[in-house]
DNA sequence: CATTAATGATACGAGCAAGTACTATTAGTG
DNA sequence: CACTAATAGTACTTGCTCGTATCATTAATG
């Protein structure tokens, strides 16, 4: 039933999905929507906690550096994750909390994860000349450059999703302008 | 007129603001509004577009490429630019038509001034070392660290908007990342 | 000054949606 | 089988908002 809602939340907004529409949809009754989360709001924040947590578990397995920003690319491109950024991004004033809970649960926790396998990357095989031991603004400006232009494209619906072989090659050539070899 | 509809578009959201609170705020008629503009939606695209225009008139005029990028970062910070980010990308399934324009207008040009800039800055004083004439990819990461994390914590609410010394020195920092020196 | 165009104020109609109430049906339990 | 709990289906109430119509008032023009 969170399924069906956070479909139309994704399609519709907020504002413009009729619980009526999401009950007829989820096959159950508006008493039972009401029974369950007490207010539209209420449906609203779990279903997109629920998505949103589907969504990170498939991004963030952790794993070598390129690896890990492939996966972060495919998965935070796909049409699903962009919908998702983009109803957190226009309901967050209505919504204060759930923006939060949605930054640290995602950006902030997917920097931590690209922090961990920098380090784990610079400090591996001593390359002398590379200054190792990267830092929180690194892992930042990594992850801002693995979304990057493409993303705020996507977020206004003005491209459609890359294929695996963009998201490689995109994260690829990420790690390249920020001076971190793809060695693997 | 137009400015105090554009007001209630962004602290309310587009479905939430009614044209009578708009006519009433403005000091017009229901029936004045309706001359003017056809639609509820006419109404919203005049009220961003116009926007819009006032902010990037401000954040682009075109200087050595250290200024500009600090004014970029500066104006694209402002709560009005971010309430204004906000709004077109969650409406941007309602009105596909205004999220193109707006990026048109808005990153896509951005982009192109810096990549004036840093032509102009690369192939100036000639150091023998640097790989000069940079390319669109290159301005396109630019543009997308200027705004960075930062600006997403901006969108979803979570910071307030930074002094015009924090955006001096994030658009210094940023050029040293990409291996621009900030030397002017 | 008189006439016309535009606009402010207000009221109205139609439609839609949140939340509640009520009945009927299903499913699980001793 | 009987009984209870939960839920589907649906109707209803209330309130809001878009868009239109009506009337009064102002401003501009010949």
């Amino acid at each position: 039933m969170l399924d069906d809602a956070v479909a139309l939340f994704l399609a519709e907004g907020y504002a413009s999905t009729s619980l009526d529409l999401v009950a007829q949809r989820s096959s159950a009754s508006k008493r039972t929507v009401y029974a369950y989360f007490t207010d539209k709001a209420g449906l609203f924040t779990a279903a997109v906690g629920r998505l949103h947590d589907r969504i990170a578990e498939t991004a963030e397995q952790s794993a070598p550096l390129l690896e890990l920003c492939t996966s972060l690319v495919e998965t935070l491109h796909s049409d699903e994750a962009v919908a998702l950024h983009r109803i957190v991004v226009g309901e967050s004033t209505r919504f204060p909390e759930l923006a939060r809970s949605f930054y640290v649960a995602g950006p902030a926790r997917s920097t931590q994860m690209l922090l961990a396998a920098l380090r784990a990357a610079d400090s591996g095989p001593d390359r002398p000349g590379t200054s190792d031991a990267s830092d929180a603004s690194d892992a930042e400006r990594l992850y801002a450059l693995l979304l990057g232009e493409p993303h705020r494209r996507r977020l206004l619906g003005l491209t459609p999703a890359p294929t695996s072989e963009d998201s490689a090659r995109h994260a690829a050539e990420t790690l390249r302008a920020l001076g971190h070899v793809p060695a693997d």
